[in-house]
DNA sequence: AATGAATGAGTGTTCATTCAT
DNA sequence: AATGAATGAACACTCATTCAT
């Protein structure tokens, strides 16, 4: 895949013209969903003429990365932070929940964006997310590895983890079940508690 | 929205023709992506002219309804079989492990396919996955409601399970990460049985 | 114009089947309006495969040809023979009068058609309605003759008169003006007496 | 029905070339009929890829609208003006003539495109044209009212002159029949004025 | 004679991108 | 830097007509 990149600015009007683009994408994209964005309404929702795009981006593609990329990293530094946070919980129990609560309101936060990245995006455009849950991962996995216990792989462990709450989060933040929240907070709590406790020289069923 | 059929073909030759198009929907489907099936690519790949398509079907959206019905169906069929299969397997670890293969198998088996259906297909498009998803809900809470113990509350249960499961089996699958097929059937065994098993009394800590 | 023949059928089978086409041809000129035509929709309707058209039809043009000249023909008909009636009427006035409403009733009884006719049939179309105008004219005009007086033209009186009259009388079926028909049919008729009564050696105003 | 406006063009060069498809528009009408316009042909005529078409106009429709608007309006525009030239007329004779030549004469100028709009065009589409039939009629009827005689109905008898004199000229041009113009003015102006003048009280026969 | 599957040029329209100004 | 007019390939879809069976 042919990655071009956007052209440093160099300037403070570039720069916020930059932020008007990206801003205006970001518009576009939560009100017409990720098909429904072209170039000509980005660039009048940011007051440009669909030229000047083209001074700032290489191609519609990297308008909509820039955005993607924004909107992660938001999400990011959320997820981290309450990650980061959670590690004086007082128990293994109320790390995990803290955890589950801090997704279930970063996603159900704006749940229109959620859904555009989560359902709309092709998944291959913004490897960006998919770079995170590898780092989410690895965080994870070292947070395990710091504990005692188990012969097991703190890798796998981490990487089922990481997949399970978070897609167990986004799913009821976009399906809307017929769950309440807090029921899911304990469940998943309950989850990811036994998986990470007990029986750790147990042989696996 | 106005759900158009398509024409029952009366002849030999028609239904062999409608097979024709689906295959090369499907064809057209994996190599150029959901966003990248046009009309004429699959007439084309059918060895007919643009026109004839729609002598089958009313219009591209039925085409592709047409591919991924067969495909979702081909799938469910097999899970379902499969759970079906592991209700009388001797212990619930045994269960819950043959099933978690059962799913990669599965999955696995066609994974560019099933990228298109996880990935691209707009979620709202084939309701025919979520329905899918919930007939499984209900199943798994069925399986989970028999069971004696717990003042649990099984449909929650069984969202979680089905939704962690479905997408720790899919991810491994799309994502190709660096553990073994495996770890990856212990650890989910393990994540599954520990939360279903024992408890039932204790406080969600 | 390349103007393609019917050709002429020979045997029972086949007259009936022509019949059945042209029926079905009316009837979808009636339900679809003369753009919505397809020689689909008419082999449908006559319950033929579209192939079979083109064995009593050499295009579609002919079909509704053939359509429109029979229609035509029943309203020349029924037009003629309300004019000779009229032959003996005891005055002009009263000829004139019978004529229009001769006219009201011909147009006005099948206002979808007539519609059709006169405003989507494209005109070259149909040369049978020019003719048909022309050979009313001849009538008129030779009526005209047969009167006494006058140094004038009847040719030039009776195409005044039969674009006149004819032109009025399908205006008041098509535009349904707010004026009553015993109103519209006593002004025409005082129209067209006065135009053809008196001075007839009265200089031109 | 959902009236779409043209985009207001906010440049010299955007006036142009809203000049040139509505002429490449008018050509194209003239050359190849309604039912032959194509967006393609137009954008081709007026030196125009098909998609700067749409930069003008929303679709095609738009496009005719705005060519029939402009004819049809020059129609109007010529035709009221004669009009009420003709008020001061020295007697209704004269103003009655004078009206019959001017129609001849608008029409007569371009036929081609008084065909167009008057065989070819969708009656439904230009509602335009019956608007402006209607208002004539209502110009006409305030004539006949100021005059003084006559206990009969203004709006009848305008509604029946506008239809016949309108047709007569239209059928004159379009028909072309062996009448010298000067006899079908004569005769049209005896007919129009036979019927305007005297025994108002005369019962209708 | 009849079928109906197949055709394919053509339709109106979209939109990412370019480029003269 | 900025404009916005212009592009043109591509799209989904139609339908009069043909032709192998």
């Amino acid at each position: 895949m042919t990655r071009r990149e956007r052209r440093a600015p160099q300037q403070a009007r570039s720069r916020e013209t930059v932020e008007r683009i990206v801003a205006a994408g970001r518009t576009v994209l939560l009100q017409r969903g990720w098909d429904g964005v072209t170039t000509n309404h980005v660039a009048a929702a940011a007051g440009l003429s669909p030229g000047s795009l083209y001074q700032y981006f290489p191609d519609k593609e990297a308008v909509l990365d820039e955005v993607v990329d924004r909107e992660v990293g938001r999400l990011e530094a959320r997820i981290s932070r309450a990650f980061v946070d959670t590690l004086r919980a007082p128990s293994v129990g109320d790390q995990v929940r803290r955890n589950v609560e801090a997704l279930l309101d970063v996603f159900g936060e704006q749940p229109a964006m959620t859904r555009v990245l989560v359902d709309q995006m092709p998944r291959g455009a913004g490897s960006r997310r998919a770079a995170f849950a590898r780092r989410v991962d690895e965080l994870v996995a070292t947070v395990l590895t710091t504990r005692p216990a188990s012969g097991r792989r703190p890798e796998v462990m981490a990487w089922v983890l990481v997949r399970t709450v978070e897609q167990a989060t986004i799913g009821w933040v976009l399906e809307d079940p017929p769950i309440a929240r807090a029921d899911l907070v304990d469940e998943l709590t309950l989850l990811v508690t036994r998986y990470l406790e007990g029986s750790p020289d147990g042989p696996v069923p």
